[in-house]
DNA sequence: AACTATTTATAAGA
DNA sequence: TTCTTATAAATAGTT
């Protein structure tokens, strides 16, 4: 969805792939929390980047939001 | 992204809170699975449908799938 | 379950 | 890196 067409594989140069992480995070939890309203269903979604920082959303949060990291980050 | 524009609310009506369910659900998963790979992080995606029926993804799978339903399902 | 008119997401570029 | 814009992709309403 862009000026381009793209095939789905790793992006090599680091820094675009940043920017596209960046972009393309915000947009899937996005869309978990419109389809978790729109069909009243329970979603969740982790993300963790390259340097194990976490990005995530709960429909329903049960517990405690933890400022997690991978075990390795 | 179709014939008009839509308001993010949940769907009154169960017919059509189905068939969105059912393609927003698989974008959803099709979106993480393009992060995943795109930029080489780690995604994980549950939804639990109204009638507790589990669809999900993992860019990463550390234990044995489970075929999950929520217990008042 | 298929089909498109449209909206939305986003790849490039500024 | 935040903003813009052309274009690809997702999808709402329809058949």
């Amino acid at each position: 969805m862009g000026r381009g067409k793209i095939v789905i594989r790793r992006i090599d140069n680091s820094a675009s792939r940043q920017v596209t992480f960046s972009k393309r995070r915000n947009g899937l939890l996005k869309k978990a929390k419109e389809l978790a309203i729109l069909c009243d269903a329970e979603v969740g979604v982790a993300v963790f980047s390259g340097t194990g920082r976490l990005y995530d959303y709960a429909s329903t949060r049960h517990c405690e939001k933890p400022t997690a990291t991978l075990p390795n980050a």
